[in-house]
DNA sequence: ATTGACTCCGTACTATGGTACGGTTGGCAC
DNA sequence: GTGCCAACCGTACCATAGTACGGAGTCAAT
């Protein structure tokens, strides 16, 4: 297939394709030597949403290369890579935790808002107070500037 | 408290602070008219704590501002906030999915990975087909480009 | 009253993740 | 073989989210 067939696979730009290039993110194929353009294997496009579907989740395209990466060189032991996939997931496990918490936090903002009338008690600010999502309630104190 | 201690105590860089005043995410002391420093209320920790913490969680700025105007306008009626509110915990809530669909992924690569040995069968993108992270496995091929 | 740390403010610079532009070449149809 | 669209490629530009910098003002201690 052909840079744009991929492109509309994947729903992303032609630029972007080429930008993921750039990046390493996906191996561009060689332009056939007898001249002419290049054509990508079709599990490009899985490639590609994958690439979507984990930036979106909150992964820059440093930690997707990681993701990614987790098959790495074919002569390395594969430990490495479980353990990375282990971090990995611990990483996700910690995300969707914090999301539950502002989802908990989203809720006491809704139950207690009443719907109608002036809008005291409905910032979710307030709601924190209430339902928590701060991972830490007492600061640490750190020290160190940034 | 002066500038320097709302950053320390939101752990983020004076320069942050006066960048989310710049885009009205925090509101910015009017200095005392017989000159000296702006004083922040203690509160303003826990709105830049807010932002970082929901910035982390895959909110852009902009996104943030709407979760913390979860409160808006005193005058208005209640129920538009709450629908916002409700909006909002179904984006977290397919968040969440989406992670969690991630996570199985992960988990299928994990068990898959024999431990030790050649790295064959240890990508994720191998995982994916077994576990499925994707939300669509067909594509609703959009005509129009973008 | 001078020093030093902090504040204020504008402007400039950075990194990330694209998006657009313009010129050249390639493929194919008529 | 002339058009025309798509691919190719480098470079430029964009938004987002800061980060750094330089000069002037402020505060507090010595």
């Amino acid at each position: 297939m052909r840079i744009s067939e991929l492109a509309k696979g994947a729903d992303v730009g032609v630029e972007t394709i080429r930008f993921y290039e750039r990046k390493g993110l996906i191996t561009q194929p060689l332009r056939p030597a007898n001249g002419g353009f290049r054509t990508y294997p079709s599990e490009t496009i899985d490639r590609v949403r994958f690439i979507r579907e984990a930036q979106e989740l909150g992964f820059s395209l440093g930690e997707v290369e990681e993701l990614l990466s987790l098959k790495a060189d074919p002569k390395t032991d594969c430990s490495a890579v479980r353990e990375q996939a282990r971090k990995k997931r611990d990483e996700v496990n910690a995300k969707i935790k914090r999301l539950k918490a502002l989802q908990r936090t989203l809720t006491v903002l809704i139950d207690a808002c009443p719907g109608k009338g002036a809008t005291t008690n409905c910032s979710i600010l307030d709601a924190l107070e209430t339902g928590g999502t701060s991972k830490q309630t007492t600061k640490p104190q750190n020290s160190s500037r940034r």
